[in-house]
DNA sequence: TAGTGGTCTAGACCACTGA
DNA sequence: CAGTGGTCTAGACCACTAA
């Protein structure tokens, strides 16, 4: 049954993970260009990127398109039961967080848009898109959409910012009941141009859908996670 | 920027999403032979399958060992707020659950397992490896382990049901607080061969680390989902 | 036993990155 | 501009599944 088959791209991860395990490949370090490696270990281009994808998968290194393959950091803690923002999540576990808007606009906001918001039909939407890095990398693609009958003039502040400190500072508004849905799948089109990294690049979509302090929806994220960046933590009391 | 190339992989995915969206392949059904498709596409296998990996990555596809290409069925519905277990949870979503033991025994724990239930070094545990399915698919494998010291004879018992009952039943023991660990990654070639998928297909791992009433550890269990299968959703309270 | 998926070879051209 | 990754071709053999 289990038949321990000395494959070439087994023996090539095997081979690869026990350099990064010992610390040969460091966090972050760039690995030899892929002709390199298929001829280091006498095989084709093909085989050697199968390797790296089951490697990829497993979240032990990552690619940026066409600069290469790199050893992953460790991953990020995410508890969806502590309120927190990603500046303060990211800092407090010692790492640094930065944060570019890409776009930010009303439109008319997608019927999928409309339900989760419980918006009547042909609706407009605030719509901010972010991406957002942990220590220089590209780990997460984020759009926001707000309500916007709850933030008149939001688009004229500064949207690098926590939108959680925003609201509360502009607007009194703090986030009450939060629904979250986990859903593990591969990047779309936009999301993999703003991460910098293949269509197709598995993610962990993370949807949030949030109430204020008086139980109104007042707006929800669509978040992409590189997989590889993200782990999930959830205490449940008794 | 953009630059939206006309890919074959992309075209690829692009027609079979079509059909699956439109019902004209339904869930669970058989995707023609590679090579069938290959020719369909006039293309060459290798670049067929990457466009199936893709679909694969997004969880509209999966694929049996050596069986062929398949038709996702949707994703379980998983909280982790809700004290439930398999079997009810796949029958309150209309699904047909099942349970096949594949060991059960006492044996050295290893240092993660002794840590995972602060066990002293060189301790003893009880494993139980189980493989489950939802409508006949196989989808989740499981590792649990638990602290002898708490469930003398469990391994006479019948394991094919849910622990929580029988730990309710047997032993009037039951779950307090909770810890759930989620990662996305990859399955290894145990978790491979149980679930019949390839070695490196991509998973979401979920750590469970449990205590009883008294807020005793009792048990850990280290599930092993194929990622298509499931659906993460927590619901926080103000 | 026929057909299928799993694996691998040995190349090729292009677009883009980085020096 | 050299080198790299992204993409693709056109085959091959083997082990296993399903009839």
């Amino acid at each position: 049954m289990r038949d321990e088959a000395p494959r070439a791209v087994t023996a090539i991860c095997r081979a690869l993970e026990e350099q990064i395990e010992h610390g040969l490949l460091s966090s972050g370090s760039k690995l030899p260009a892929e002709r390199k490696l298929s001829e280091l270990f006498a095989t084709t281009r093909i085989t050697l990127r199968e390797a790296l994808g089951q490697l990829e998968a497993q979240g032990l290194i990552y690619r940026e398109e066409r600069r290469g393959w790199f050893v992953s950091p460790p991953r990020l803690t995410y508890n969806p039961l502590v309120r927190s923002h990603f500046h303060a999540m990211v800092g407090e576990q010692g790492r640094q967080p930065a944060t570019e808007v890409l776009s930010a606009r009303l439109l008319p906001a997608s019927a999928a848009i409309c339900a989760l918001l419980e918006l009547p039909a042909l609706s407009s939407v605030i719509q901010i898109r972010r991406a957002r890095r942990i220590d220089g990398r590209l780990v997460l693609y984020v759009e926001h959409y707000l309500n916007p009958a709850h933030f008149p003039g939001v688009l004229t502040f500064d949207l690098t910012r926590s939108l959680t400190e925003l609201y509360a500072q502009q607007y009194d508004i703090f986030y009450g009941r939060v629904r979250f849905d986990m859903v593990p799948t591969a990047l779309h089109v936009e999301a993999a141009a703003a991460l910098k990294v293949s269509v197709g690049s598995p993610a962990l979509r993370i949807t949030r859908i949030n109430r204020d302090q008086h139980g109104r929806l007042i707006d929800c994220d669509i978040e992409y996670w590189r997989h590889d960046a993200i782990h999930v933590s959830v205490e449940v009391p008794e």
